[in-house]
DNA sequence: ATGAAAGCGCTAACAG
DNA sequence: CTGTTAGCGCTTTCAT
């Protein structure tokens, strides 16, 4: 095994007490003390036992978090963000993927509450709040992001998904498109924020949505969307109406909705304009530069990590009455709206 | 706290020792008493406490993962399949992502050793294996994936970076192409291997690289390397035998480099050939269809999860000595290598 | 078939 | 300042 406390004490005719307040920068402890302990911890190469230190102190300075596809590169990115925010004081973050399928992602979490982590952030599949109630009542400290979900005492951050809907629309809007149709995404509270903002936009605008022009994205095969756009947006053109601008819940399905507008030998976005949602990385080298609402996904990592260093310190807030915490989304145009001539975008 | 073994054990008249045997189908417990257990166990919705178990087992049931990046969809691929392939067994991932940093990536192996995971699996950014030598002394199994490091007692999953480097290159001079550049990634070997491929390749056409043919990617800013590959493009563009063929590391610098062609007027692939390496997704959808080669990605997560396995088990083949597992690449082309009549690609 | 004793490696409370 | 005594919650002998 590796090298533990009571071998440093005994290598230093010191108790195995010393030696632990020596390493945690103990107050009563003789510097000369220290100094000698220090030395040996060196030339040892010893580590803490982090698992027996969780045990006794009741923190495993580890932060738990469960995304519906680790593979969008928006999860993806809060992941990364969260991870190297977190790694400065001393936490791991212990990841799963749910596949969007919510008894996987109660699976997970039990898991997570067996593991003992210090908080758990979660981008949840499920429909309601009752399945997470375990979560609640272990006082888990748990914070949602991305997607809310109604009744459960937790924290959020993500966006204000309604204004995601109406930014995204009232582009359309202002491209002068008039008979705009939403691809819309599964039933999470994304979903239905941004159909929302979809009618109000339109609805500001004297425009209802024309029959069939309401999407659903259904749960066809591929996780991130592109055939399911595919499929969604024939049978948009199918409609005896068929749309001059096409909303898609996100980019995936946006870039399956472009390519079926382009197969039916339409152009983007002359006869019809094409805005997602995600502003997913390459938007700007696809074959029509995708428009997008990007939602500040840098930002939600950083504060997501911030407040979970505030609910993982056993001292500090645990109590903190649940906090909202809204992140402004952006429009990003590109060349999939721009009906005006291409006003040329740098971003690379 | 949440429910302990003592409390249902208390409850229903046992021993704590019995409840823990119950609950891990000891042989030696009566039947009828398992399922009092059992019974309490789930009325109260007890969940073992897995950090008190770890401590007297010496499992953790988690595996770390180190990569470079996580937003690459390579490594976030790779992330996704190990820790849905290691969940069905118990085990939990404990993710960190280096950002290239070889100290960075050293600390945070430290961390997963002082934690005492199962099983380490790398990607590592070391330029030598002399960093790592701690891990090998602690005698912590440890599986390296996609790029080498000599001198490591360690198993390995990945490509045969020459033959993909081979296969790219190859390709390009089957499509007509004499003066074919390679944008050659970092101090790595995967990057050293392909560039040994394509060497290889051209050798075999008695070509060679012309001069300032074979262009650094350096390290300019962006960490996927898409500007990094504008750069590199425009050098080569510059030379005084300007390439009609350019093999890319990888996905992000091909595109940052097809962009670079464009804007320089020329067409692709009339005037250059591009290909890349990774088979990101959304290839397909790229303004120009990027060719690419596919490292198989969702194979060696498999591969990897299951020697991972293997090694978490400690009755099992612990002493294993190191194996090497090579998953075979494939040439995806698509219509930025494409100089006959494009072939249509169905791929969605 | 069941349980008492011992201990995993560490920290918290107290005594010297 | 230093060390002793008690655990954290669980599993592992080893009696009964």
């Amino acid at each position: 095994m590796a090298v533990r406390l009571k071998d440093i004490a005994q290598d230093l005719g010191l108790s195995v007490v010393s030696v632990s307040k020596a390493l945690r920068d103990h107050p009563d402890i003789a510097e000369e003390t220290r100094r000698r302990v220090l030395k040996r911890v060196g030339e040892l190469g010893y580590q803490p036992n982090l698992t027996a230190r969780s045990l006794v102190t009741g923190q495993a300075w580890t932060i738990g978090l469960v995304v519906p596809d680790l593979l969008h590169p928006f999860f993806a990115g809060i992941a990364k963000v969260i991870s190297s925010d977190i790694r400065a004081q001393g936490y791991g973050l212990l990841i799963s993927s749910s596949d969007e399928d919510p008894d996987l992602e109660r699976q997970e979490i039990e898991r997570l509450l067996a593991r003992q982590v210090d908080v758990i952030v979660l981008a949840s599949t499920q429909s309601s709040a009752a399945g997470l109630r375990r979560m609640v009542e272990q006082k888990m400290p748990c914070v949602l992001f991305d997607r809310r979900l109604d009744g459960l005492d937790a924290h959020f951050v993500g966006n204000e998904d309604q204004e995601v809907g109406a930014l995204a629309t009232a582009h359309l809007i202002e491209q002068g498109c008039r008979r705009i149709a939403h691809i819309r995404g599964p039933e999470v509270s994304t979903a239905a924020g941004r159909l929302a903002g979809y009618r109000q936009a339109l609805a500001a605008h004297g425009l209802e949505p024309l029959p069939g022009h309401v999407a659903p994205l259904g749960r066809s095969g591929d996780h991130r969307g592109e055939r399911a756009g595919y499929e969604a947006a024939q049978r948009l053109l199918a409609t005896p109406t068929p749309p001059d601008g096409i909303f898609c819940y996100n980019d995936p399905s946006a870039m399956g909705a472009m390519r079926a507008i382009l197969d039916a030998g339409l152009r983007i976005p002359e006869d019809i304009a094409v805005i997602g949602c995600g502003n997913v990385s390459y938007s700007d080298f696809l074959r029509v530069p995708l428009s997008s609402i990007d939602q500040g996904g840098e930002a939600i990592g950083r504060r997501l990590a911030a407040l979970v260093l505030d609910l993982a310190d056993k001292k500090n807030g645990r109590r903190l009455s649940p906090t909202t915490d809204l992140v402004a989304a952006r429009l990003v145009p590109r060349a999939s709206t721009l009906r005006q001539p291409l006003v040329k975008d740098d971003t690379v």
